[in-house]
DNA sequence: CCACTAGTGCGACAGCTGTTGCATTAGGAT
DNA sequence: ATCCTAATGCAACAGCTGTCGCACTAGTGG
C-alpha cells in the first residue's frame, strides 16, 4: 500500500458504521482544532474524542495531515455564494468584512486551518485548491461591475483586483497578526476600487480566454 | 524555573564556550530550517547538526519554539534599510521583490519561520514584533514620497498604504501559494500608489500623532 | 597557580507515538 | 436467516521525545 487509504471515498463499504465513524472522527477534528487551534490536533486526541479507537484513526487518515486533507475537502462541498449589494465596493467591502469575521472569532476555524496546512503538505494542496475555487467564484463580481460599466476597460485582471482588495485583511489578521481593525475591510475595498478605476488591473497584454 | 532559561541573555557566563555553543545551535537551526523547512526542526537535529548534547539544547532553549525566538531576535538585530530609488513607486517595486526574492527562493527561510512561529506563541510575538519594526521602517518611504510632493494629502496612513501594497505579494506566495508572477511586485506597487493618488489612504479623522 | 562553579556531557529513565497481528463486530449479499 | 468479509477494537510492541541526577569540563576570579 503506497498509496493513501480511501478517506475520502469509502468505495468498499458506504455503509453505516463506516460513514458514522467518519462523521464522529471528522467532528472531532474540527472541534479539536477550534478549541485547541492546530497545536491541540492530536491522533490521540481525536479518536478519544470521537470515541473511536487510535488504530482505526491511523489506519484511515495515516496522519494529522490527512484528517486535515479530510476536513479541507468537506469545507470545500459545502456551497458558498460570494455576495451581490449591487456595486463592486459594496461586494468587496462584504467579502472581506466576511473574512475578517472568519479571521477575528476565538477561537478561528480559518486561522488554524491554515496554520495547520503548513504542516502537511496534502493539506497545503488542498487549501490551496479550496482557494482557487473560492477566488475563482468571486471574479464574478468583476464582471458583474464591467457590466454595470463601474469599471472602465473590460480587461480588467479579476483575480488581481480581487487579491488587491482581500490581501490586507488576511495580512494584518493572520501574518502581522495585529488587533482586527473594523474599518479596514472597507478601506481595503475602497482602495482596490479605486485602484481599478485607475486602470491598475488593466490587463492588455494577456488575454485570459 | 517557572520562567525561561537566559537563552537570549547569557549574562551568568558570557564566556567562550557558552557564546561558541550558541552559535554553533543557532547555525544549525538556520540550516535545519532552510533545509527542511519548520518541518525538520528538531531539537535532537539541531543538537546532532551543533554537535552538542541534546540535554544542553533542551535545557537552554526548552522547545523549538524558544528556539525560534532566538533566531528570530537575531534576524531582528541585523540592520536592514528600505529602499530607496526615488519615486514611490520604485521604491514600493523594489520592496515587493526583495519580498518575493526572500520568499521564493527554495528553500525558503522566510517561509520556514513564518510556518513555524504559528507552531509557538513566543516565536509567533517574537515575529509581530519584527514585522512592526520593519513596517514602521518603512513608513519612511511614504514620507519621503509626501515632501515629494507625489501624495496629494499629508494625511496619508502609511502603513496602511505600505500594507497595501505588500500584501498581495505575501498573500500569493505565503498563503495561496500560486507560482511566482515577476510582474506582481511592480503591479501591486503601482496599483498601490495609484490608490494613494486618488486618496485612498487619507486620513482624516484619526491625526495619529 | 589554584579554587569555585556555571555550563556541558553522559546515560538511564518514563511517557508518548505510531505500527502490527489477531480477534471480533457489523454491514451487505445470497 | 445465514454467510462473507470489510472495518473496527484490542493489546503488545518498537522507536522516539523529553527529563533528571551525576560527573566532569572549562571559564572566572582570587
Amino acid at each position: 500500500m503506497t498509496d493513501h487509504p480511501p478517506a475520502t471515498t469509502p468505495d468498499r463499504r458506504p455503509g453505516g458504521r463506516t460513514a458514522r465513524i467518519r462523521a464522529q472522527v471528522l467532528d472531532a477534528v474540527r472541534a479539536e482544532l477550534t478549541e485547541g487551534g492546530h497545536e491541540g490536533l492530536t491522533m490521540e486526541g481525536v479518536a478519544t474524542r470521537a470515541g473511536v479507537h487510535r488504530a482505526t484513526v491511523y489506519r484511515r487518515w495515516r496522519d494529522v495531515g490527512g484528517l486535515l486533507v479530510d476536513v479541507i475537502d468537506a469545507a470545500g462541498e459545502m456551497d458558498w455564494q460570494p455576495p451581490d449589494t449591487g456595486s463592486l465596493r459594496g461586494d468587496l467591502t462584504a467579502l472581506n468584512q466576511e473574512i475578517q469575521d472568519s479571521l477575528v472569532v476565538q477561537p478561528s476555524f480559518a486561522v488554524a486551518l491554515m496554520a495547520a496546512s503548513f504542516h502537511s503538505e496534502q493539506a497545503a494542496r488542498a487549501q490551496k485548491k479550496l482557494w482557487a475555487d473560492r477566488y475563482a467564484q468571486c471574479e464574478v463580481l468583476v464582471h458583474r461591475a464591467v457590466e454595470r460599466g463601474e469599471l472602465p476597460s473590460r480587461h480588467t485582471d479579476a483575480h488581481s483586483l480581487l487579491t488587491a482588495a482581500t490581501a490586507p485583511v488576511y495580512h494584518q489578521l493572520v501574518l502581522l497578526r495585529a488587533d482586527p481593525d473594523p474599518q479596514l475591510p472597507e478601506r481595503s475595498a475602497a482602495a482596490a476600487v479605486l485602484a481599478a478605476a485607475a486602470g491598475a488591473f488593466s490587463d492588455l497584454r494577456e488575454e485570459r480566454a
